[in-house]
DNA sequence: GCTCGTTGCTTACCT
DNA sequence: ACAGGTAAGCAACGAGCG
């Protein structure tokens, strides 16, 4: 029979006869439904070296079979190693844990090289079948008696195909679990070993957010209550906030001290960390949100509010946000316990309600690499585009390298020049549509097309760069100018679609989200391309493409002077001219003929003001938003207090053209200071640990707030943020940083807010307008 | 032992 | 743990001074 499928989850079994993948995931009438597959055995490639023949090594091998006595088969085979036709061999064997132990044996018994034994079962299903991760298929089955006890899916199949792709980007409804957990230490950081769960907040759509509440040691009960809930909802999707670091390990701990099985899986297994950091659930997709939040470089502070506030979803404004170094005091205060409990719970209503907002990207971005819906959110970009160029490596008939360890080398970039400073009225900014991929596969850069230093070629088969002189063939097409030809078309194909699609239609949210999935994966190459961690790694093709963009620009700068545009500044793929429609067509049309590239007017500045600094600027749009770029505004590591006047007075320049009363706002700001009228959230400065607080060489303020709270028991490590305030007090700015808890607006350095904050800020513009500190006096 | 200019560590941004 | 280019603050260092 046959079953419609949309694949959630894949994993593989080890204990069963012989290798399985399990294909969790719906079927198109809502069941949950599990199919198994032996149909693709473990194998490896191996690519004789040498003298020596497939046919013989093949011989060689099945000589030698008492070495391997999980080998099923040896087939000589052809393939392609970085574009160039060789014959190698297939190795099927019985087993998934012999494939990297026989590819050793093997290449230290013949030499040569082997391909592919670093693959998973699972990734070996997806890239071999094609089977679209969140996507439709179909596929052949055959009804199974349920072997398998603690399941818990609708239907069981043994796959009796491949899977057949399904053009259907629209996914299946889906049962989504929020959950949160509240913790508390007495001292510091809630520790497993010792600090109960103390409640554990649900969210699932239709009902209101409940929470299993434990108010004694022992959090056992509350635990098996949650997962009593959970799996009597049986969700496709967990999702969680900083779940995958704090959550999910916490409850691990607590069950394996309490003694309490966490069946969470739909084969009844429990939830273990996996690939990228992340924590699994068998047949379900565990989200972690705040690799969403992550994602977003608006989003400074990463929080539930704040993500809800950039996705515009109101009822999460109410929610109050209770600071981590105060929670123990409210719980240990009874009269406190409830409006801790219900905080927990609005947020995760919250979050139940965000995923909804966010889902649809990971979904797409799943779809689009083949990484699994749990796994996509939490890989790295490198990763995401590892995984697309495997499937698509595959399909080419490439072989698969295998990640290396290998020196890093750098090289030059991007050209920045120096802005005209001063404002300017009626600006363009021209910017290159997508320049370095599109570099990339106009000329041909790629691992398998680049010439070897000193061959010998003639000069119109190839294209060699200027500046850096890399050679690429001009011919065949190479592998990188094949994907990148792909993932042009398909953006091209999905806008096409987006103007057919009615508004709001949930196809046109769909396709609004694969379009960005295509756009991430599609300019990341570049970056991947020179990334030493890539499997398809080749620095010349980066500081090639790099090295064309140099070369591009600079002649368009040149062009544009030379048909009387002002270029005020440019950076990368972009210049910003005095705006002349005229001219600005002549110059596009020229770009056009020239290079054979596309150049777009993008921004349009009413009026835009340059420091003295290269990425550093801010401009008013015609709607009359300003565009605030590089300036303190939009960095996160400066006081809010800071950024807010800086922002004031980009409004009085730009929008009121008055300095005089910017230099009235920045005083009133002062003032309030001065006074101890700002609140002590708007003083605080962060900063984000980037290492391990040993590891630092000199002793900064962050740092060292770090190592006091550490001292007090919280628990800091890499990636998290630290929050402090400058107090009154005397020595080095880094002893004079604290905590802000329990500190009041009087305990504060007045005169480092306003000589390191608000002056500089409000200053790094006023300069410009001949305005002095001393005119900033209050 | 102090001041002052330089160097280098550090973070966060831009394209 | 996609690239390089850039600004900016502050600690650390070392030279020069007395």
């Amino acid at each position: 029979m046959k079953c419609r499928f949309f694949l959630l989850d894949i994993n593989e079994h080890r204990s069963e006869a012989k290798p399985t993948v399990r294909l969790w995931g719906l079927d198109d009438a809502g069941n949950r439904v599990l199919i198994l597959s032996s149909m693709i055995m473990p194998y490896f490639y191996y690519v004789p070296g040498g003298q020596q023949t497939a046919e013989s090594a093949r011989q060689r091998i099945v000589e030698a079979k008492a070495k391997f006595p999980k080998i099923l088969q040896v087939e000589v085979q052809k393939g392609k190693l970085l574009g160039r036709q060789c014959e190698l061999l297939r190795v099927t064997c019985s087993e998934l844990g012999v494939l990297s132990s026989y590819a050793k044996a093997i290449r230290k018994m013949l030499q040569g090289s082997c391909y592919e034994d670093d693959l998973r079962l699972s990734v070996r299903y997806l890239i071999d079948t094609e089977l679209t991760a969140c996507g439709w298929q179909d596929f052949e089955v055959q009804p199974l008696k349920s072997e398998l006890g603690e399941q818990t899916v609708d239907r069981l199949f043994v796959a009796k195909s491949f899977p057949s792709r399904i053009v259907d980007e629209t996914p299946p409804k889906l049962r989504v679990l929020a959950f949160s957990l509240l913790t508390a230490g007495e001292r510091g950081s809630a520790n497993p070993r010792k600090d109960p769960i103390r409640a554990i907040a649900v969210a699932v759509d239709g009902r209101k957010a409940e929470a299993f509440v434990n108010e004694g040691e022992d959090d056992s009960k509350a635990i098996s209550e949650f997962i009593a809930f959970h799996n009597r909802f049986d969700p496709d999707l967990v999702v969680g906030f900083e779940s995958n670091n704090s959550a999910w390990p916490y409850l691990i701990q607590r069950c394996k001290l309490q003694q309490v099985k966490l069946a969470l899986g739909r084969d009844g297994s429990g939830p273990h960390t996996s690939l990228f950091g992340h924590v699994s659930i068998a047949g379900r997709a565990n989200l972690d949100l705040s690799d969403i939040a992550s994602g977003i470089p608006e989003i400074k502070v990463k929080t539930i509010q704040n993500l809800a506030r950039h996705l515009r979803v109101p009822s999460v404004d109410e929610i109050e946000t209770i600071d981590e170094l105060e929670r123990y005091a409210l719980w240990d205060d009874t009269s406190n316990r409830k409006r801790l409990i219900e905080n927990v719970k609005s947020s995760t209503a919250a979050l139940l309600e965000l995923a909804e907002f966010t889902v649809n990207f990971p979904m797409q971005l799943s779809a689009l690499t083949g990484l699994p819906l749990d796994q996509v959110l939490a890989a790295a970009v490198g990763f995401r585009v590892d995984s697309y160029l495997m499937k698509q490596a595959h399909m080419l008939g490439e072989l698969i390298p295998r990640r290396v360890e290998q020196p890093y080398f750098t090289y030059r970039g991007a050209i920045v020049l120096e802005p005209e400073t001063g404002i300017h009225e009626d600006v363009v900014v021209l910017d290159f549509s997508s320049m370095y991929p599109t570099l990339m596969e106009k000329y041909n850069l790629s691992p398998d097309t680049l010439v070897k230093a000193g061959e010998k070629v003639s000069d119109d088969s190839v294209f060699t760069v200027p500046e850096v002189n890399h050679r690429f063939w001009k011919k065949p097409d190479g592998f990188y100018r094949t994907v990148l030809r792909r993932l042009l078309n398909e953006r091209g194909r999905i806008k096409g679609e987006m103007a057919e699609a009615a508004e709001k239609s949930t196809l046109l949210r769909v396709l609004k989200e694969r379009e960005r999935a295509v756009k991430i994966i599609t300019n990341a190459c570049y970056g991947y391309a020179g990334w030493a961690g890539a499997r398809w790694y080749a620095k010349e093709v980066a500081e090639s493409a790099a090295a064309i963009g140099r070369d591009t620009i600079t002649r368009t700068i040149q062009k544009a002077n030379a048909v009387g545009l002002k270029v005020i500044y440019g950076d990368t793929d972009s210049i910003f001219v005095k705006d002349d429609r005229d001219r600005v067509d002549q110059l596009v049309r020229w770009v056009d003929s020239e290079f054979g590239l596309e150049i777009k007017r993008e921004r349009e500045y009413v009026r835009v003001l340059f420091t003295e600094a290269m990425k550093r600027y801010a401009g008013l749009l015609r709607d009359g938003s300003l565009d605030i770029v590089g300036l303190e505004v939009v960095r996160g590591d400066w006081s809010d207090i800071a950024r807010q006047v800086q922002e004031q007075v980009l409004v009085r320049i730009l929008r009121d053209q008055s300095s005089e009363k910017a230099i009235q706002d920045v005083r009133a700001t002062i003032r309030k200071i001065k006074n101890g009228e700002v609140a002590m959230s708007d003083l605080t400065i962060r900063k984000t640990l980037t290492k391990q607080i040993e590891d630092y060489k000199v002793r900064t303020p962050h740092v060292e707030v770090a190592k006091l709270l550490v001292r007090e028991g919280w628990e800091l490590g890499v990636g998290d943020k630290v929050a402090y305030v400058i107090v009154r007090g005397s020595g080095k700015l880094f002893q004079k940083a604290k905590p802000p808890g329990g500190l009041g607006p009087r305990d504060i350095d007045v005169e480092y807010y306003l000589d390191n904050q608000i002056k500089p800020a409000a200053m790094r513009i006023l300069e410009r307008f001949g305005v002095s500190e001393s005119q900033l006096a209050v």
